[in-house]
DNA sequence: CAGCCTATCGTTAGACA
DNA sequence: ATGTCTAACGATAGGCT
């Protein structure tokens, strides 16, 4: 869309290139929200590039870490599509790794989280942290 | 776009919701694989929906979890931003989480791993994981 | 280089099968 | 509900400032 079609690869100029990643990561992001809004779904994306020092997180930050904590405690599977054969074999797999996981996952999000945040908010992250922990009743380290 | 309008809200019918959503997902993941390609750029994007009881995961799961990696490898601001007054406070502390965040990553690495590929992949998961894993050189548990 | 403009291309809401 | 069609709306490439 625009004046002529693009090819589907690397923008060689570079400077062309920083122009169309600008517009179109705003475009993405506005997709983003609508989609979100519209149908009511969960959602975050992430976004590294060399223009930018600091990555793109969408919606937030803390939003981002909230999807990829439902991430982790997400089922893989519905349940009941194990229940066959040699899957049993993984579905148990899958259990204990959840498992281990499950225990991992506490120590990690607080590290987590004060990371993300300390690094990607401006000069009040420690006390928006404080406050989004006490909020979320995690507990102190 | 379209034949007409709609409000930036959730869409009260269910049904057209649904449409909505499959149209508009495939819409977004076209813009994001095109920005990535276009640009040159590292991202993933995660959606959780009522409608699809697995999460979408966009590139694939592998590729997510190489972005979500890096998200935390990632300094979390150009050095020289904390080089004044108290900020310098955040930096070591910055610091202190970095590390105990990095003992915790390999351990969190493989769990991750194995689950999120075990549970978004088909009945392959564990031939591929293998694979995956030994190519990226991660020492087994 | 960052905005603004607009012709043009792409996406999609609604209709229909 | 799932796929196709297309009018209408939206995104954006290139040009300009």
């Amino acid at each position: 869309m625009g004046r002529r079609k693009v090819k589907h690869e690397l923008i060689s100029n570079e400077s062309a290139r920083k122009v169309t990643f600008r517009k179109r990561k705003a475009g993405l992001l506005k997709k983003l929200d609508e989609l979100a809004t519209l149908c009511g779904v969960f959602a975050c994306a992430i976004i590294f590039s060399s223009y930018d020092d600091q990555p793109e997180i969408w919606p937030s930050p803390a939003e981002a870490l909230s999807v990829l904590e439902e991430l982790e405690r997400s089922p893989a599977r519905k349940p009941g599509k194990y229940m066959v054969d040699q899957e049993v074999f993984l579905s148990t797999n899958i259990s204990k790794l959840n498992q281990q996981l499950q225990k991992q996952r506490q120590k990690n999000l607080r590290l987590e989280l004060e990371l993300m945040m300390a690094g990607c908010m401006e000069e009040s992250a420690i006390n928006c942290m404080s406050a989004y922990v006490l909020a979320e009743g995690i507990p102190p380290l």
